[in-house]
DNA sequence: TGATTAGTGTGATATACATCACTCGATACT
DNA sequence: AGTATCGAGTGATGTATATCACACTAATCA
């Protein structure tokens, strides 16, 4: 599961044996049961997480007590609440998992020690976030131009494999419509 | 212009006068009139703007012609095509003039040069792009979980500068709503 | 300065989608 | 093995918002 990270961060800057050695170091691996949560709202968030395999869910729950899904983060991608995270508040989201999953855990302090003693890392760290950037850009353009059909189309088309994975309620509520109108979609 | 530029790297990471004129060196000044266009839909993109003064909007068009604004770009912000620029692929969005506005271009090859020669700008980026980031992701909510009414009562409370400088067909195309609607809401 | 265009407001009508209420099968729990 | 709970489908109804059509004013431009 260290050769995952490895390539997962190979695939923007190159790494040699002893940086990736130092890259691990600040990392910590936990496991986790689905069901539970790794950040609660209203709790400090301690850390980002690098999903090496399961399925986490990050959500917003409204005044009305009803929930959105903000993102999923399946293998290969990152989780956590990055406002309070970076900025060392209240988490308004909170993060949970769909599948028993196995994480990399990144502190703050951490980050910020990686990015001091290796250049590469924030390079990297740059680059994911710039990809998850543009994403996000994606998505509000997705959600502005198109109608709720063709948004679950295009999440199909996409993610073909979330979608085997994820209850059809979280998608609905990850595309922003209601799972009942989701439901009459494949008409 | 070039205090604006400074102050503007300065409110996140501290730079020597050296370090300063080495980045103003890789920027160009420019101006452009109302109405001019930046970036066109279908051609490369050069540069990525930090904006002086004046006001740009980056614009989708879809298949159907309706235009969608991705985003507004005020002083002190910045704009391109973040995707293609970065991929070096042709536009699929547009930026132009709303005010007559001048910017500071920089180059792909231009950032890569800054980041390779000082540190301090690669981190500056990384944290203007989390900043992004973080905003992004707040819109994306924003459509997720209210109506555009509140939609459109938030922006007037986060920037009613831009209400003012803005004009209202824009602001229903930025807030996913139409004009007719979102005339509708002063009721 | 007179004509064109951009920006806005407003009524009437249409529609995408939410909500409520109920059903049913499949999991998971003890 | 029996019982909650979860995920899903579907009809009836309500509503936020789109669309169309028209009118009016303020910029812009020739």
């Amino acid at each position: 599961m260290e050769e995952k990270l490895r390539e997962h961060i190979q695939k923007r800057v190159p790494l040699t044996d002893d940086e990736f050695a130092f890259v691990l170091a600040h990392f910590t691996p936990k496991k986790y049961k689905k069901h539970q949560f790794l950040i609660q709202e209203g709790e400090l968030v301690s850390y980002s997480y690098y999903v090496v395999s399961g399925l986490l869910k990050l959500v917003y729950s409204d005044e009305s007590g009803k929930q959105h899904i903000v993102s999923f983060a399946m293998e290969d991608w990152w989780e956590t609440d990055f406002q309070a995270y970076f900025t060392q508040t209240k988490a308004t989201m909170s993060v949970d998992c769909l599948e028993d999953t196995v994480v990399f855990c990144l502190s703050l302090e951490n980050y910020h020690k990686l990015c001091a003693g290796l250049q590469k890392f924030e390079r990297f760290f740059l680059q994911l976030t710039i990809s998850g950037s543009m994403a996000a850009q994606r998505r509000i353009l997705s959600l502005l131009t198109t109608q709720a059909k063709e948004r679950y189309e295009q999440l199909l088309s996409q993610y073909p494999a979330l979608i085997q994975r994820v209850p059809k309620t979280l998608l609905a509520s990850y595309l922003g419509v209601s799972r009942e109108t989701l439901s009459r979609f494949t008409d």
